[in-house]
DNA sequence: CATTAGCACTCTCTTCTTGAGAGTGCTAAA
DNA sequence: TTTAGCACTCTCAAGAAGAGAGTGCTAATG
């Protein structure tokens, strides 16, 4: 907005202003209750009076960053408060040595199982940051063709299942028009695998087309599949934690506030548009803090998103972050999110650099 | 409890008590709030008045099948109460046309999908039962070896992918002793395909081992992976449809519900153990009705599982089912299952037969 | 003898009142 | 510029009172 932008200039406080909103935030962040001049005296030992305070806070209040619930309440972060504290005031902090140890440990146990990667991830960044997790499958911007697998199951009816080069797979039903037996499934499998291997959708799609039927109805359920793969913004969603978000008290309280949340975590298609709108240009390895929705989600009206892209960008890229109030720990949450990040990056250059080396 | 089978008979109702006792939990199911005689007969027209309602609810309440919120309110249905209205009340009955029509509709449009199915029914299911679904993938009781693929990545990394012949995939990592070319890895798998093909484990596992370290070491994984997934109870856990729970009054108001709600949705442990030690036994088809976590399930006290298994009996079944408040509309729900899981029955025997046919 | 009208009684829920507590803003002094 | 002092405001919790819904019991009825 506009209007935001000309009333708060950047850097408008002073040093004791910045202090007792730092203290203010991170107080409320604490306790979930309007803080007053006097706690923040008493708590934190400062050397004025609590008039000091209450006229600091007061043109803090003026300023846009501090807000009372009422009349003769304590004061409150507005939107601009938490933004102001996170831009300004928390400077990149790397995560502390025991959690990173934990976490890399926590990992290490799963290093085979690649399908357990994802809810890993999800679950380790939902314990740590005491939130609710969201992290999405590396997903490639380009799939290479690898192989291709026919199944035949009853009548006219067959699997197929799709390898790519950075290991996805994908599974659709083929009907053909009459049943075919198993031998010269495998065969029309054999030589497309022959034919296609490392190509991509261009390349397939430029092919001649042949006369025989059965393969070019395979191929072009090939090319439907690594379309549609291609076309998706990201791989699968997993998410954890939803608890850990429902029994903070913004959420006791607010039906509103619970519903939203609710919709959020089983509404894949608003988390994707979340996901796709927010980090889709954004950085590999650089952590980004949505506060209060921005006005373009209701749901998140009273929530914070901390988001930040991983992978090979260009290759495969996927996206991972956390979602919990707007009153949240930033300080210890951005940093989380950098470390897995950077963890999941290390783990998919290793397992997907493959993909160029064919 | 012993309690309880000696002091309730089965049918220890007259059926003035029985329709009494339909209508309360009919009305109760309705409005959530405890029924009054006078509003049981001025609502469905009872040819009697007020006086004998209320002796027939003071019998039914001695009974144990009713109680009272307090002393001077209406009456709600206890567990039992909706115990006998489940097994005695609500006869046997299909799903109405309609309904019928619009569910094989929608399921109908994702046929060549394969991998929409299962969130799909869990969607239908919610959206039909207007609660909670829980559905697991299908999952076979042996596996049958039909594919691996091993694709190389870095150094002396390689992704195996393993597929059964239901078209079930799996993928881990393996790491080398030391790096291996594409083409030794394609021609070890083709080795192996060869030789494996359509086996269960125990057949791989009989194999003489050969001295090739390479191939050795993807066997143990595959035979790894195989008994893994035949360890597994039930495949993959789709859930739908916790905002419907959610906005049921008895979750709104109580935050122990709520949790115990949430909490079942998150930890798939717990649901795991939920589906075994109900539907393991199971006969394919028929509905269970679970009514307040019958004491071994604390998160479920104030609510009602609804489930079936689907499937090939003996080869490859899955469960699905409804989680709601125990104040719950049976008479829809039971037909709705039912019907979910003899139309997934369907599919999975279209598909998946030939299993057995190689 | 089962059924029913009549009635006193019980318990909850909502609304209103009241007082304590926390916090503010303003003024005047240091 | 900072601070002590103070009147004022607003919420929240606790208590009081009245309305409403529903019950159980007793005595009358077909």
């Amino acid at each position: 907005m506009q209007i935001r932008r000309s009333r708060i200039k950047m850097n408008d406080l002073t040093e004791r202003q910045r202090l007792i909103l730092a203290l203010v935030v991170r107080h409320y962040t604490e306790t979930a209750q309007p803080v007053g001049s006097a706690r923040l005296v008493e708590r934190y030992y400062l050397e004025m009076s609590t008039a000091t305070v209450r006229n600091e806070m007061a043109a803090l209040t003026e300023s846009g960053y501090l807000r009372q619930p009422h009349t003769s309440a304590g004061r409150v972060p507005t939107e601009e408060g938490y933004r102001y504290f996170v831009t300004h005031v928390v400077y990149p902090s790397d995560l502390p040595e025991p959690a990173r140890d934990t976490i890399s440990h926590q990992f290490h146990q799963a290093r085979q199982d690649v399908e357990q990667w994802m809810p890993l991830a999800a679950s380790i960044l939902a314990q740590h940051s005491r939130a609710a997790s969201i992290v999405t499958a590396p997903h490639s911007e380009r799939s290479h063709y690898k192989h291709v697998e026919l199944i035949s199951t009853q009548g006219r009816q067959v699997l197929m299942v799709l390898v790519m080069t950075g290991g996805e797979v994908s599974q659709q039903i083929l009907t053909l028009a009459e049943p075919v037996l198993q031998e010269r499934l495998s065969a029309a499998a054999d030589r497309l695998n022959q034919v296609c291997i490392g190509k991509t959708t261009e390349e397939i799609a430029a092919f001649p087309v042949r006369a025989v039927s059965l393969e070019k109805d395979i191929l072009t359920l090939v090319l439907q599949d690594m379309n549609h793969g291609e076309q998706r913004i990201s791989g699968e969603i997993y998410l954890d934690g939803l608890t850990n978000v429902l029994s903070e008290p913004e959420f006791l309280e607010s039906g509103d506030a619970r519903r939203g949340a609710v919709h959020l975590f089983e509404e894949r298609s608003l988390l994707q548009d979340l996901l796709a709108r927010t980090t889709n240009n954004a950085t590999v390895g650089v952590v980004q803090v949505l506060i209060g929705g921005e006005g373009k989600w209701e749901e998140l009206k009273e929530c914070s998103v901390v988001l930040a892209r991983y992978g090979i960008p260009g290759l495969v890229t996927g996206t991972l972050g956390v979602f919990g109030p707007m009153r949240m720990p930033y300080a210890r949450t951005i940093p989380t999110v950098r470390f897995m990040a950077d963890l999941l990056s290390g783990l998919v250059s290793e397992t997907m650099i493959g993909e160029e080396n064919d």
